[in-house]
DNA sequence: CAGAATCCGCCCGGATACTG
DNA sequence: CAGTATCCGGGCGGATTCTG
């Protein structure tokens, strides 16, 4: 006997594009992690994120912007651009922290499932 | 005084498509979360995910069974695949739960922080 | 210093049509 | 029934070069 579902309950549904914001993004999560302690300038979130191209990272701040999880404040003399989390973007980099611990939990587990279904479908366009 | 990263923290880090697993999927969240009462069969998932073509909720499936997330089983007579969560998948689906707890929770300051945004980004562009 | 401009390749989501 | 085959458009990540 299997349990039915929700008739509508998939009507006007958000898909994960939507529901897990800023999940969908490469750099989000590292941006977060390297706000988490404090303020930073854009040429200090470089160093960390070098292997993040200007172009990319400047995206990624400002669709965490947009979004409300960092504020982003200008001054001059001297010439300088500070990030910051608001407290929504602590929220969000809580939430975060817990969605890599369960991966780090479950790493192997994925690992070894990925492996083993590899290791079936190789040997199935092998034959 | 600002308090240091730690310097190789972001050496050989995951970027956010490998940490928060299947949360770059679109409707990896939906799928989850039809399977979590028990089985269906893959005209069973269709039915809700009406508006998910056969090509993309395939893919979807391949990839949250290579993940060891879900099981594929198949019978004949009568013909039937059978999609089923594996604890690994009924966990994940736990974690996806609490995101969409907190995008529910969350969803109004959101959506907030975007409209003063592209508010303030429009007369920018209008001058 | 903090990006912007330009260009590119890839993958993903989607639409449509067809099949063992 | 449970997909596969083909084609398409868009967006994202990335590399390179240039600028107020």
């Amino acid at each position: 006997m299997r349990e039915p579902l929700p008739p509508d309950m998939f009507e006007e549904l958000c898909p994960s594009g939507l529901v897990p914001i800023r999940f969908g993004d490469k750099w989000a999560g590292l941006v977060l992690a390297c706000l988490r302690t404090g303020p930073r300038r854009y040429s200090e979130l470089r160093v960390p994120l070098a292997r993040v191209t200007p172009r990319v990272l400047t995206r990624s701040l400002r669709a965490l912007e947009r979004d409300g999880m960092i504020t982003r404040t200008v001054e001059q003399s001297p010439p300088r651009v500070e990030y910051r989390l608001t407290p929504l973007g602590h929220s969000l980099m809580e939430l975060y922290a817990t969605v890599c611990d369960w991966t780090a939990r479950h790493w192997d587990e994925l690992l070894d499932a990925r492996e083993a279904y590899d290791a079936e479908h190789a040997e199935a366009t092998a034959r």
